[in-house]
DNA sequence: CCCAGCCTACCGTATGGTTGGTAGGCAGCT
DNA sequence: AGCTGCCTACCAACCATACGGTAGGCTGGG
């Protein structure tokens, strides 16, 4: 029963996903974990924070998996292909947690809300500087980037929720169907393909 | 206080969109309608009931629209640029509503679920067919229908989450870039923008 | 005089959270 | 080595509250 924190809490993403946050008790969590409910409250104080831990790790490992993955490309079209891909490679990798972080946002306290929407809109920012100078530099179409920004990204999330990990195509396929399909409905010019990456 | 049962399905749509299914309890939705919750079980005989109510007649509304919307189209062009349309339009106008249908379905049980998924796919069934045809004419590039659906109901979908409507954006426009947006990325020969609806 | 439509009062149960405690490890002192 | 004191990790029992749902009764229009 080593580090009895992290199986909570592996747990509660477990429980959150399958069931929602509100329609999960702390004795659920507890039974799954082999605890006694009241030994959760010795490493979270509140049920919110439970659910504040899984948000917050989440959004925090999502942003720096950008930031990695952005490290060294200077092009404006590999930025946006490389942020489509890894945005959603991560929403393959970790399903059930950014689902969690899509609809529970709920069940926070208005502080815990903002400091999560605050990492949100930082995250959203990232890809909206990407085609706002895709744009500039006359790469891309002239239009509205929050409002492309927020087509490209929701669609990219919601591969969560029907990404099967043993399914028909592997997440690399998915990627690559998602990339080209942006980029095509972007692109002032458009090759004849040979721009796969 | 006539059609005290539509009163209570709107206030319960209101709180199950700001709080959630579960989070609202049956006095809650009492309080709202003015009614005592003992009352609400005259019109619904369980909670669960009010939920599917919502959701089923939502979504039939829904693939109604879009039926009416495709009416006479013929050409497979115009018939994905109007589904489009149709579905971000009911989208905006149903907001509430389409968002209880995409987060809520956990609080219904076996048989009602099913019977909502049905309805589900057989209107994202409608855009695949759409598709399939537009690559069979060999007016949208090949790619993969399922992943290509998915990507462009779920972008369109989530324009719910944000679309406010009195913001910056009316939702003509909205529709507008996203229709010209997921066309860009499908078609073969992209004309010099002499497409416009 | 019936009954739709509503009410007050109540039921059993489950919830998030608290209390007060125990078992055992480990550090520091003598 | 032996003792003391503290700390982490856990637990059984409990608490007030709120839940979904029920029982039974009142009332006014057809």
């Amino acid at each position: 029963m080593i580090h009895m924190k992290k199986r909570i809490k592996e747990k509660a993403i477990d429980l959150f996903y399958k069931k929602g946050y509100f329609a999960t008790s702390m004795s659920n969590i507890a039974l799954g974990s082999g605890i006694q409910k009241a030994s959760i409250y010795h490493h979270y104080s509140r049920k919110e924070d439970i659910l504040f831990d899984i948000l917050i790790t989440t959004l925090d490992d999502l942003i720096e998996y950008l930031d990695d993955s952005l490290y060294g490309v200077k092009e404006v079209e590999n930025r946006l292909r490389v942020a489509i891909r890894s945005h959603i490679k991560f929403h393959c990798d970790r399903q059930k947690e950014v689902l969690i972080a899509d609809s529970e946002l709920r069940g926070l306290t208005a502080k815990n809300y903002k400091s999560i929407v605050a990492r949100r809109d930082a995250y959203e920012a990232k890809f909206q500087e990407i085609i706002q100078e895709g744009i500039h530099q006359g790469i891309f179409l002239e239009t509205d980037v929050k409002v492309i920004s927020y087509a490209v990204l929701t669609m990219c999330t919601t591969v969560a929720t029907w990404f099967n990990p043993s399914g028909r195509l592997p997440k690399e396929d998915i990627m690559h169907i998602y990339e080209e399909f942006v980029l095509n409905g972007l692109k002032v010019e458009r090759g004849r393909r040979e721009n796969g990456q």
